[in-house]
RNA sequence: GGUCGGAUGGCCGAGUGGCUAGGCUCAGCUCUGCAAAAGCUGCUACAGCGGUUCGAAUCCGCUUUCGACCUCCA
């Protein structure tokens, strides 16, 4: 555990504060996952990045950190577009709409984007459908001490005694007056006290397929209760970090806290973190704005609104270059630029790996200006990860370091310019903040050697052929291999490296 | 309608009361058999109108405008 200024912008204070964890050397993270009634899209992608670089950084600073995160696969939901067929005959529905093959295909699913994204795992991932029984005890619970109250089969939350009590609509910035005065209609609104009331446990329609026993009939937990008993569970009555999207503040969020609150008898977490929308065209992108961009579409490009296929490392580096809280704007032009970004990074970033020390002597060749300049934005590297995980800052600073690295290897800059520990700061520097910290990786795979041997002959060839001036055979070589993707590079003194799209 | 948050150069996007990120694009140059890559140079913006200040894109007010949440939603 080292020292550290991590200040983190909590949602709940509306204030960047300096991070203490509950536990000295430990950290609770929980992070809302997915619901798996359909395809994760791109929207998906952000907080899962986003709190995987959280999780990332509080490890690089060497907090052992338990990440929680949650597959929400109970409640009243369907497969996304099947509602219409479903609705023509119920039989279709108990024949074709298994719950469990359902839940298992998403959960997969959502599982391999993760995997493509770099995203570390969560050391739990629990379901709703695995803590029926802690739900339904922490019910019990809040009945009991008179916060909830069952009608026709259901549990419903008291929110205005609640509020009455306890502060009410921090996190969101809520009025209870305002919420008492919706006019919509909900389902179930009769039953409730008040209509900022919110459920606890559904009774179960008979043609309901998920459904649990409970002390109330036949039903299904509400859609917040989970996080709270699982959070409970896992982390603890109070836990450091709660996180996920911004849409989620009220009233998932904001429900969480009640409940948890009246059942442990204070608020649950520390450090509220939200990440914003990614927008597609100014809007959100939502299941409710039929905008949405599935992860498995993304990759391949198969979409009306795609132009070509992204790799899911140009996504991540798109969605690191804005800071978490900003919303993000879905085009083409970004993503096709974040490509071209991403791979100038990167070859910079391989030729640091391969660059010369500076034999570290004393000599006239050292550039002090350079050598501060290359401390500086090494250094900084922290300060913009510790001012709440500013990580387009990380990226600009480390687009600085792309022309001095490649002024080195260029020869415009003479690697002895560096002293040895400048040199070793930098060696240092990148491999932890692109690898470790934003969890980059490589676009292309690595290759097997039989490749590269067919490329070392056809580059031998070609060299000869270049040596005789035969240049319509070099030309023909290189030409015939960037069809395939593969870009040969002539550098000045005679190598050659190449490159696979 | 209520609450909250934005409006930054050709595009995407950081950001602090004064020293004006970064990426992509574009133009020129260097290198080069050519190409690609790379390097160098150039392109100086903060919605509008007031105000505070020696000084504001950054603070305050108003206007215009976009969005999020208030319903499942990352």
């Amino acid at each position: 555990m080292q020292p550290h200024q991590l200040k983190i912008y909590n949602s709940l204070t509306r204030e960047k504060e300096h991070f203490t964890s509950l536990v000295p050397g430990h950290v609770g993270l929980y992070v809302c996952g997915p619901t798996v009634s359909g395809e994760s899209h791109l929207g998906h992608a952000r907080p899962y990045i986003t709190f995987d670089v959280v999780l990332r950084y509080l490890q690089h600073l060497g907090y052992k950190v338990r990440y929680v995160r949650n597959i929400t696969d109970a409640g009243h939901f369907e497969e996304e577009g099947r509602e219409a067929e479903d609705k023509v005959s119920q039989k279709a529905l108990l024949e074709k709409l298994e719950p469990m093959e359902m839940v298992h295909k998403y959960t997969s699913l959502f599982h391999k984007g993760m995997q493509m994204f770099n995203n570390l795992e969560p050391h739990i991932e629990p379901t709703a459908t695995g803590h029926i029984v802690e739900q339904i005890n922490m019910i019990e619970t809040l009945i009991e001490r008179g916060y909830a109250y069952p009608v026709n089969g259901s549990v419903y939350f008291d929110v205005a005694k609640y509020a009455a009590a306890y502060p009410y609509g921090t996190l969101s910035g809520r009025v209870l007056e305002d919420q008492l005065e919706t006019t919509r209609e909900l389902d179930g609104q009769d039953e409730k006290r008040n209509k900022a009331d919110f459920a606890l446990w559904k009774n179960a329609p008979p043609e309901h397929i998920m459904r649990w026993k409970s002390p109330w009939g036949e039903g299904f937990p509400g859609w917040h209760i989970e996080c709270s008993a699982m959070s409970r569970k896992y982390l603890g009555e109070v836990f450091d970090i709660h996180g996920g999207g911004m849409d989620l503040q009220f009233p998932h969020h904001e429900s969480e806290i009640a409940q948890s609150t009246i059942a442990h008898g204070h608020a649950p977490v520390r450090y509220w973190i939200h990440n914003n929308m990614i927008t597609i065209n100014g809007k959100k992108m939502g299941k409710s704005y039929n905008n949405v961009i599935k992860l498995s579409e993304l990759f391949t490009g198969n979409h009306p609104l795609l132009q070509q296929a992204y790799h899911p490392m140009v996504v991540r580096f798109y969605i690191l270059q804005t800071h978490y809280r900003s919303t993000l704007d879905f085009s083409n032009e970004a993503l096709q630029a974040s490509e071209r970004a991403l791979k100038r990074l990167w070859e910079a970033y391989i030729l640091l790996k391969k660059l010369p020390a500076p034999h570290g002597e004393a000599n006239t060749a050292v550039n002090e200006a350079l050598n501060l300049q290359i401390r500086n934005i090494c250094l900084e590297l922290t300060d913009f990860m510790n001012d709440d995980f500013n990580t387009a800052k990380v990226l600009a600073n480390l687009f600085e370091l792309c022309p001095i690295i490649n002024s080195i290897n260029g020869g415009q800059i003479d690697p002895n310019a560096l002293t040895p520990a400048t040199y070793s700061l930098l060696q240092e520097s990148m491999p932890v903040f692109i690898e470790d910290i934003l969890g980059l990786q490589p676009m292309q795979a690595a290759n097997n050697g039989k490749l590269e041997d067919v490329l070392k002959l056809l580059i031998e060839i070609r060299a000869d052929a270049k040596k005789r001036k035969d240049f319509a055979t070099s030309d023909t070589i290189r030409q015939r291999l960037e069809a395939s993707g593969i870009f040969l590079k002539d550098a000045k003194d005679g190598s050659v490296s190449w490159s696979v799209e």
